[in-house]
DNA sequence: TTTAGGG
DNA sequence: CCCTAAA
């Protein structure tokens, strides 16, 4: 019982915790393992222990599998006459294929197999062998999956994490002189074990924990298709929201690279609240606004947004026209204040330059808002006075006739 | 799919 | 900034 004891802390060691978040189990690092102890420590039955360490339910709920190909599909009785870390070809012959570090998680599922099985060979309880047993027939009942290592699996754990040195190969323990056999699982499994838990001393990140949960979500309600509107972005980041509070008064666009990078987080965070995260319109954006209305004129918010907001991946065609009406708003009251006409003054708390509400106000008159091209067809109607009276522009509007 | 209009 | 209807 002892054995069983020191075997399953050991393998506590390694273990993640499952943290539940949100409904769903994420795999958290585990400095500490007495939470989880309660499991491991004297189980009741090989069921019972079956039941808390399969590697199936591992790849499940990864979303990854392990994979045996064919010609290293394991045979647990050839598996079992190999002595301690002897388990597959040595490692010169090993060789590991697509060893990439972004498939961290299938790497790490795979490591933890691995161990799993060099601790099970160095114990050799009833317990552990009906670990092994479990462990092995995963593997076999699971083949044909992905995972980006191909061949003996334990070969390429050890193959990646260069510690192919601890195969035994007994020259490796014969040169550090130790013979004694359980000593020798004992120092090499730890040796794999400290090489797991560094990696695994990283606490999840929000990013990775908002993937999974999406991701989870999205398996099982379905893939909803997005509204057309999400095909122009919604941002995140916290540049984004400095970016907000600063409004006008920094003029500090984010650079083409700054927004391919809030592109890609916010390719990853769906459902983002535009609304909670809005962003201030700067002034240098009214002003491409202004120029592309001018040269596109008004009703042809994509074109605009295509040219001149290309690098903004945050205004959509619809906040573009949006902003114009506001300007459109924000002219007029000025113009008629600067006419002395009582009007309410608007509460901006950043106004615009009057030149730029001048040239608004130009703009509005040569490209007018689809509301205000009379919605009735008003043929006897007289231009407004404002119109009239800017003799500056060469627009001819409605029925004027040269004379 | 884009635009207009209202909320 | 969002939603919906219309083009």
């Amino acid at each position: 019982m002892d054995q069983e004891v020191h075997f399953c802390q050991k393998f506590t060691n390694m273990n993640y915790h499952w943290v539940k978040m949100e409904g769903s189990f994420l795999p958290a690092p585990l400095n500490e393992s007495n939470e989880v102890d309660h499991f491991l420590v004297e189980p009741k039955s090989d069921h019972e222990l079956g039941n808390c360490l399969r590697v199936q339910d591992f790849s499940r709920d990864f979303g990854y599998e392990i994979q045996t190909n064919g010609d290293a599909e394991v045979d647990e009785n050839s598996f079992r006459q190999n002595r301690g870390l002897q388990l597959g070809k040595p490692s010169s012959e090993s060789k590991s294929q697509g060893s990439s570090r972004s498939d961290t998680d299938a790497f790490e599922i795979s490591e933890l197999s691995a161990t799993m099985v060099m601790e099970a060979e160095f114990n050799n309880t009833p317990v552990e062998r009906s670990l092994t047993r479990e462990l092995f027939s995963g593997l076999r009942t699971r083949g044909g999956c992905a995972t980006p290592f191909e061949g003996n699996i334990c070969d390429t754990i050890l193959d990646n994490n260069n510690i192919h040195k601890f195969n035994t190969n007994e020259n490796y323990l014969e040169n550090e002189k130790i013979s004694d056999e359980n000593v020798k699982g004992d120092i090499v499994a730890s040796k794999l074990a400290s090489c797991s838990r560094e990696r695994r001393l990283r606490k999840p990140t929000r990013r990775y924990i908002e993937e999974f949960a999406d991701s989870k979500s999205e398996n099982n309600k379905g893939r909803r298709k997005p509204p057309t509107k999400d095909k122009y972005l919604k941002v995140t980041s916290t540049e984004e929201s400095n970016h907000i509070r600063q409004g006008f008064l920094s003029e500090d666009e984010p650079s083409a690279t700054e927004c391919k990078n809030v592109y890609s987080s916010a390719k990853i965070c769906k459902k983002y609240d535009r609304r909670k995260h809005q962003k201030m319109w700067t002034l240098t954006e009214v002003m491409r606004l202004v120029d592309g209305i001018a040269e596109y004129g008004t009703g042809r918010w994509t074109r605009i947004k295509r040219h001149l907001f290309a690098s903004s991946p945050h205004r959509t065609p619809i906040d573009l026209r949006d902003k114009w009406r506001n300007l459109l708003k924000a002219s007029c009251v000025n113009i008629q204040n600067s006419k002395g006409t009582e009007c309410k003054q608007p509460h901006a708390s950043r106004p615009l330059p009057k030149s730029l509400l001048q040239r608004v106000y130009e703009l509005a008159n040569i490209y007018p808002y689809p509301k205000e091209r009379s919605p009735k067809p008003v043929r006897e109607a007289t231009p407004p006075m404002y119109l009239i009276e800017s003799n500056s522009l060469s627009f001819n509007w409605g029925r004027k006739k040269y004379e």
